[in-house]
DNA sequence: GATAGTATCATTGTCGGACAAACAGACAGG
DNA sequence: CCTGTCTGTTTGTCCGACAATGATACTATC
């Protein structure tokens, strides 16, 4: 007996939508290219602007097209890792991720990333990176301040690895830490110094180029976390909070 | 000087788009509920229908919504690792990222996961993993089969970690490394012998719980797949081929 | 009584047309 | 050069409409 596959109509402002991305992943239309407007993709396509306006809908929340602040045409867009990362973060959220899932995940890839930019660090990924090392030294007071450091010299170290991909999977789970951390920090003091050292131990073995110190260090970094979480009284199997949208 | 920032006008569909998506992360709307039909939305809202179909079809997008095969009501969904993947690996693709940057960031991370997976395993993911490589030794003779049974194999270890977050971390890298392989795999005939001796030496260091071997033996697997793509005269600083959609 | 057919209702997909708001560009006047 | 004014364009939103089809209840048939 054959098996027959369930036929699916797609409905139009899909294939309209599927249509217009094609063409973006396809290079076709090129990032910063002004989509035409509405009325005349409802004439190329032979559908109504409505229809036109649902499959831009779409677009637009895949981050492939946007509008610049305050005007009006649409243009094509490559969709950040700063846009990609909340939806990512948010999914995990919803999904009732633990606080544990989230440092045993930076435990196991932090370390690697610390060694990588160890290797590879140019002299302005370094320099960028002891600018955030000394950032969050300077001021790291509020609990606001301390969470945004902490976040930046964790780009700051992805960045120095020269690799594109790497900030883009970290940048979900920072946003998962920062969200746990924000409740957690207050509750720690003392994680806020031995946060900072580590910071200066870190980026010493990336000044030094030496991958194996670089990842002890971040080792010990990002357990601090975890005992931080443990001696805050944090339920560690509670989920983590959804991170806050702006 | 005060400095002013811009105001600006959200349209009704973006707002009543966040307003929806709130209640679900919010948790007002659970899982598997089902949407208010769109004529109800519009009363509520008190705006036109169109209106709201525009800010349905962002979340739609956003894998907020969706609805069942063949059916018409919209349920409320949580957008799974596979939906999150394809979004972030058509974004890395859109930057250009080069094959070079996908082993890369493998040789990171993958290596970690298997020691991990070592640690966690339990008897029923080690028993999938088994079946997995199980299934790559039965048959890799097509391109499809092979490169299908080496994303099956990273995704039982990724699993057997027992963390949720990392199967979506590794996700959209396979999207990109599969996409690759399907061009290489086929210059590089020997490569797929030593993938499935390298599976098969990665399943029994977990079967042992040994973190040890079963980091080592993934670097070398890894590193198997970095050495195919440069026989295959594959130029490993290309831009790594769109993931194809379903 | 279970199954197949039928009637009815609800809901979505798409359409057409309409209008106010505001952006873009040209143009004139100080 | 800056400012105001005008005009055409494009978007955001509305209204009303209709066909197609999923959902549901009811009926006939074996």
């Amino acid at each position: 007996m054959t098996e027959f596959e369930p036929l699916r109509f797609e409905p139009g402002y899909r294939r309209v939508a599927t249509a217009i991305a094609a063409r973006i992943l396809n290079r076709t239309l090129r990032e910063g290219d002004p989509l035409p407007p509405e009325s005349e993709l409802a004439e190329q396509f032979a559908v109504n602007r409505s229809t036109i306006r649902e499959a831009l809908r779409e677009l637009e929340s895949a981050d492939l097209v946007a509008r610049r602040r305050g005007t009006k045409r649409m243009v094509v867009t490559r969709p950040g890792a700063e846009q990609i990362a909340d939806r990512v973060g948010q999914s995990l959220a919803l999904h009732d991720v633990t606080v544990r899932e989230v440092w045993q995940t930076l435990e196991l890839i932090e370390p690697s990333i610390a060694a990588e930019a160890a290797r590879h660090a140019t002299r302005e990924s370094i320099a960028a990176l002891r600018a955030a090392v000394a950032r969050y030294a300077a001021d790291h007071g509020t609990a606001q301040q301390a969470v945004a450091g902490v976040a930046d010299f964790f780009r700051a170290v992805a960045a120095a690895t020269g690799n594109r991909i790497v900030p883009m999977t970290q940048e979900p789970l920072l946003l998962l830490l920062l969200a746990a951390l924000e409740v957690m920090i207050d509750r720690a003091v003392p994680a806020r110094d031995r946060i900072g050292v580590a910071q200066r131990h870190v980026l010493a073995a990336i000044e030094a180029h030496d991958p194996t110190v670089a990842r002890d260090w971040m080792s010990k970094h990002v357990r601090d976390f975890r005992r931080g979480f443990e001696i805050s009284g944090i339920d560690v199997d509670s989920p983590v909070p959804a991170p806050r949208r702006d």
